[in-house]
DNA sequence: CCGCAGCCTCCCCT
DNA sequence: AAGGGGAGGCTGC
């Protein structure tokens, strides 16, 4: 594949080698991979983009017959929120744990990746591990997507898979999540603007609405939200995040929505970051 | 309202 | 070497 030169975005995105790795691959989209050389090359909508860090400065190229506009690079890695601002609004003076992981993954960031395609793969997500929620996805692509350049397929659009039989689907290993796509993408193809009408809302609506499709709960929806509507306030709380809150935080014997609420609260506005600094340190041990 | 088993498949463990 | 238990959740009882 011919790509364009690589362009530099400059060393003031903040990113590392460490926390572009974490950011990319560390549970926000499940659509990267590392080359061969050490770069990474994902994928996101109908947009092909490859990434790596050189002395400090974060780098990109696209293929040459799909190129991608800077600026939605710029907006896809959301390097033109105030990253500093952000972070040091977190409550991490009174907070040692959420300190201690702002420490350790700084220059992590929140991807702001489609709606529509971020809810199809959390939708997948249940009980399966990183690896393997990017297996499924990555076949879902090739068997059902577009395909952008040769070899590299976008995730179907709910559209298309409306057309595709449950059965199909269980053949892709799906399991009992097979039923949940059926079943959100023939609701999702009779209301084509879904996710638009769902990111004009306020967090706590859009998380109604989401919550309403079979399959999805609060755990998927504030992924989706956090991950791929730029919902700030979004507090997902999975297994990892439960045991922080239980282990560092005296919350044993909360339940879920609990944990999240509290998160909201103590967090703020932008409690989804600290949930994915605190995440990346609890997985990383 | 709350807690829990069951759901597919894979993987790790014994 | 075969078989049980649990995994980044949701649903229905």
């Amino acid at each position: 594949m011919i790509f364009t030169p690589w362009r530099s975005l400059g060393k003031k995105t903040g990113f590392t080698e460490y926390s572009l790795a974490e950011t990319l691959e560390g549970g926000q989209s499940f659509l990267w991979a590392k080359t061969a050389s050490g770069s990474w090359l994902g994928t996101w909508g109908d947009n092909i983009t490859e990434l790596r860090i050189v002395s400090g400065s974060l780098e990109w190229r696209t293929p040459k017959q799909r190129t991608v506009e800077r600026k939605e690079i710029v907006r896809y890695l959301a390097i033109d929120s105030e990253y500093d601002a952000i972070c040091n609004s977190l409550p991490w003076r009174s907070d040692p744990v959420l300190a201690d992981a702002m420490k350790r993954f700084r220059g992590l960031r929140i991807l702001r990746q489609p709606l529509s395609e971020t809810l199809f793969c959390f939708l997948l997500s249940s009980v399966k591990s990183i690896p393997q929620i990017k297996d499924l996805c990555l076949n879902t692509a090739r068997e059902f997507g577009e395909e952008l350049v040769p070899g590299i397929h976008a995730i179907p659009t709910w559209e298309r898979l409306a057309e595709v039989a449950e059965p199909d689907l269980r053949a892709l290993k799906y399991g009992y999540r097979a039923k949940y796509v059926a079943a959100t993408a023939e609701r999702l193809a009779g209301e084509p603007d879904f996710f638009e009408n769902c990111l004009a809302m306020p967090y706590v609506d859009a998380r109604s609405k989401l919550i309403e499709l079979p399959g999805v709960g609060g755990k998927v929806a504030d992924c989706a939200l956090l991950f791929g509507g730029a919902k700030l306030e979004a507090f997902p709380v999975d297994t990892w995040i439960a045991k922080v809150m239980s282990d560092r935080y005296g919350m044993a014997g909360w339940n879920l929505d609990q944990i999240a609420s509290f998160g909201r609260i103590h967090f703020g506005p932008h409690a989804g970051l600290a949930q994915q600094f605190l995440f990346s340190a609890v997985r990383a041990g």
